[in-house]
DNA sequence: GCAATGATACAG
DNA sequence: TGTATCATTGCT
């Protein structure tokens, strides 16, 4: 069954008068589909101890909004597992699925509101080196998907509650000069047994300049 | 189409 | 304490 297009296409215009600034609290403690929409184009930046930097363009991500959301990992409240997306926006809830995945989400909107917005996919734009060690597999297969892009970056559970809007932080959102977006909302990807009207929620968001 | 691979969360 | 499920990936 192909994915269902609930809500077109959008095309949004931005001007970034502080190109390359990381992005600060403010931006992630706003409503979760706000925050995933602005999020498409925005780079993922991740220095290693090395020195080197890895990053890509974000092209696809997911919102997962509170408790009330039957996707959300914070459908029976909080456990220890979803503690961090209770937690303070801008920060990094990284959680281990199918017994061999990483998933990297931003927590969003506010303390105690559990919410975030899951990274599905990115282009490279730098490392691209260190990602094909790692991933072992085509250029186009680096990070196009959720857990691959984690495994090219290198994140696992030790970004667990990692402040992504700290001062010094070595992972992080880095704003660009953007040029216009053409994007797609649809329906969200992998979600099982998801009951309606959650199943049906367009809270995926996908650049569409980049197909 | 389905196996891999193990943490998670709920039932009992 | 047992077990169904899982915000996926890669091979058949």
């Amino acid at each position: 069954m192909s994915e269902m297009i609930t809500h077109n296409t959008g095309f949004t215009l931005r001007y970034n008068k502080y190109p390359m600034a990381r992005l600060q609290r403010p931006f992630f403690a706003r409503p979760t589909l706000t925050v995933a929409r602005e999020i498409l184009g925005k780079r993922l930046v991740k220095f290693e101890s090395s020195g080197q930097r890895l990053s890509g363009n974000v092209v696809e991500v997911e919102a997962y909004i509170g408790a009330t959301d039957m996707a959300c990992h914070a459908r029976h409240g909080r456990t220890q597992r979803n503690q961090i997306m209770y937690g303070r926006p801008g920060t990094a809830y990284v959680y281990f699925t199918y017994g061999m995945h990483w998933m990297l989400n931003f927590v969003t909107e506010h303390d105690g509101f559990p919410s975030a917005v899951l990274l599905r996919s990115v282009v490279p734009t730098e490392g691209m080196e260190i990602m094909r060690e790692r991933r072992g597999r085509p250029d186009r297969q680096l990070t196009n998907g959720p857990a691959k892009a984690t495994q090219a970056f290198g994140i696992n559970g030790s970004q667990n509650g990692y402040d992504l809007c700290s001062p010094g932080a070595l992972l992080f959102l880095e704003d660009r000069d953007e040029l216009p977006q053409h994007f797609a909302a649809t329906t969200r990807v992998g979600l099982g047994e998801t009951p309606e009207p959650w199943l049906s929620m367009p809270w995926n968001y996908r650049l569409l300049d980049f197909i």
